[in-house]
RNA sequence: GGUUCCGUAGCUCAGCUGGAUAGAGCAACGCCCUUCUAAGGCGUGGGUCAAGCGUUCGAAUCGCUUCGGAAUCACCA
């Protein structure tokens, strides 16, 4: 049984046969004793004043007695004002490190034919541009989450919903056409996406050109917007879009596959994948469709316009528009498509959407529409909203040139990995050219993945492109680094032949009892973050383990320990902390280098 | 204006189901590589946890108010 659910049922028992009364087990306030103080758990008594109507230390005192009476476990305890601390025995850690490294697959939950199945959706692009950095949190949020989900004993879905279609393509399309003179990626060998970006660059260019020459002479700005011919050409496109128009739907194809190709390519590198990619061109009819079926039902209804619309005042929001006068979709009418044809594909359970939180609103309603139209799993969906990246000026703005792209970012950091390990000389000398590129780009992307994904989800946060991420201390190389002594210190003692079994060494050192506590921790950690959807929480957990462990490391000479006993023991303390180390961050997404 | 989120060290962030003297990293300064990986360890300085009031044995944590910042409230996506 769990160390701590232990602890807490003995002191219910203490206090019944000490005062008399049931105290709910659920409150006791079990907590890891602070390092100022002697011993491993503390118990606060407070709350037990008002049963045994004593002093504090007293009741301490008392309900300490018994504990150690009963519980062989506890080796001994003090009392500092109305704190219980309470120290476990050494044997007792050293079992339960045996029992952590017996254990397959520690702090993961394993998934049954029962179990819910859980969709996750992230990514979500748009064509017309490349990924940037508010992408890559994006994506990396939603790959870990999905992993943590997984690791709670939950079928994961990994989806991404492609926005394919509208006016943005049509700009690019159109640019493309007037000014592109046939360019393709393998022409110039730029990337699709970035090639479709720069047209999307250049459409805006031109109209921007084209308003001030409008407002010139004499037109105000809407009325050159409205008069816009470049505009007006770009909708006629979208309206040929629409209409099927066998020329623009061939170029859209051809367009769409080139940002594919480079969007590919981008996810592969960031390590992240997808079950099931849909379409936005694909499910926008199926949810105008819906919608018609919802206003028959009389669930919204049509104003003399034609428009269409839900009334949400009763649940506290406004009346939200479904489908255009003209009948034409929005937003909205999208995701409940896209909800409908996920619904005909899966049986879900819960659906999670991986989107920042300026669409907290619209999830809000989408929640309410989903569960009046009738799918399981509206009400509960989870929007995991996060914040926005910024930049020291503030918001990325595309157009204002202020964006970090993410094929340029990822370049930088192994660039930098790579200086770095050069700087440090020497380590990497044995290996290949190609061994030491695949550790420099692990280290590089884990450095930039645990600086995204250490942050709390739903805050903001700040990057700053001048300064690069850090590689020392609270980061992804500091804990990759931990994983490789771990790993170094168990080829040598294999190599040196150490032995593998010992008896429990008499006493262990604070330190050790630390660093077993904390591993025993871990599958609650790991529960906490499928509860709290926080990668953040794995992250912090993983850096804390690390930081204990090169601590210790610095404490003693592991291989060198004269003692077998406790040389077997370090050495079994050594490979579970690399165990439980290389499972968090794989959860995060984050590779782990074998040596570095 | 309505709604939601945020405000912790010079900077970036933990801690938030109420518990002991508020923690890391970066930056600054000082030590430690003939010893299993120095991408490391140890130490020093740095705080009105935005402010106020309340709840209680106890508040960074819970409630209310105020101040500051962000997002959102489109027949854009």
């Amino acid at each position: 049984m769990n160390l701590e659910t232990t602890l807490a049922q003995s002191v219910t028992e203490a206090i019944k046969k000490l005062y008399g009364a049931e105290f709910d087990t659920q409150k006791i306030q079990l907590q890891k004793t602070r390092k100022e103080f002697e011993g491993d758990f503390t118990l606060v008594v407070f709350p037990f004043l008002a049963l045994s109507k004593k002093r504090p230390e007293e009741t301490a005192l008392e309900i300490g007695e018994e504990l150690k009476s009963n519980l062989p476990i506890i080796s001994s305890f003090n009392v500092v004002k109305g704190f219980l601390n309470l120290a476990i025995a050494p044997s007792y850690w050293v079992e339960l490190l045996k029992h952590i490294d017996a254990t397959d697959k520690w702090g993961t939950t394993p998934v049954t034919e029962e179990s819910p199945l859980v969709m996750v959706e992230y990514s979500s692009p748009n064509t017309n541009k490349p990924l940037h950095l508010g992408h890559i949190r994006n994506n990396l949020l939603g790959y870990a989450l999905s992993n943590i989900i997984a690791a709670n004993g939950n079928k994961v879905v990994k989806t991404n919903i492609v926005n394919d279609r509208g006016i943005h393509i049509c700009k690019s399309m159109l640019a493309w056409q007037k000014w592109g003179n046939g360019e393709t990626p393998a022409s110039s060998g730029k990337k699709g996406d970035h090639l479709i970006g720069d047209y999307y660059v250049a459409f805006d260019k031109h109209y921007k050109a084209e308003l001030s020459e409008l407002m010139e002479k004499g037109m105000s700005k809407e009325e050159a917007e409205a008069a816009s011919p470049l505009m007006a050409e770009a909708r006629e496109m979208l309206v040929k879009w629409e209409a099927g128009d066998k020329e623009v739907r061939a170029l859209w194809e051809q367009m769409n596959g080139w940002v594919y190709e480079g969007f590919d390519e981008t996810y592969k590198r960031l390590g992240v994948d997808f079950d099931k990619i849909y379409y936005e061109s694909d499910t926008y009819l199926v949810g105008k469709e819906t919608v018609l079926g919802g206003l028959e039902k009389g669930i919204f209804y049509r104003r003399p316009d034609e428009s269409v619309w839900a009334d949400l005042t009763n649940d506290g929001l406004d009346e939200k528009l479904l489908l255009r006068s003209d009948g034409t979709s929005v937003y909205m009418t999208q995701d409940i498509g896209t909800a409908q044809l996920r619904f005909r594909d899966y049986p879900i359970d819960k659906m999670v959407y991986v989107v920042g939180n300026e669409q907290n609103y619209h999830f809000q309603v989408l929640s309410l529409l989903l569960d009046k139209l009738g799918f399981s799993w509206g009400k509960g969906l989870v929007h995991f909203s996060y914040g926005m990246v910024e930049l020291p000026e503030g918001k990325m703005k595309s157009r204002e040139g202020t964006v970090v792209d993410a094929d340029d970012l990822m370049d930088e950091m192994i660039n930098t990995a790579r200086e770095t390990s050069e700087e440090l000389g020497g380590k990497l000398n044995d290996l290949t050219a190609e061994e030491k590129a695949e550790i420099n780009r692990i280290i590089g992307l884990g450095a930039l993945k645990y600086f995204m994904l250490k942050v709390d989800a739903r805050r903001n946060m700040l990057f700053n492109p001048k300064e690069s991420i850090d590689f020392n201390g609270n980061t992804g190389p500091f804990i990759q680094y931990t994983y490789a002594r771990t790993r170094s210190i168990g080829r040598k003692a294999a190599e040196a032949g150490a032995k593998t079994t010992f008896t429990a060494p008499e006493s262990i050192s604070e330190k050790e009892c630390n660093i077993i506590r904390m591993l025993n921790e871990f599958p609650a950690v790991v529960r906490q973050a499928g509860t709290d959807y926080s990668p953040s929480g794995i992250a912090n957990y993983a850096y804390e383990l690390a930081r204990e462990y090169n601590q210790f490391y610095h404490d003693y000479s592991i291989l060198r320990e004269e003692n077998e006993e406790t040389k077997a023991f370090r050495l079994l303390l050594t490979d579970n902390v690399g165990k439980v180390i290389k499972t968090a961050m794989n959860l995060l997404g984050i590779e782990v280098p074998e040596r570095m």
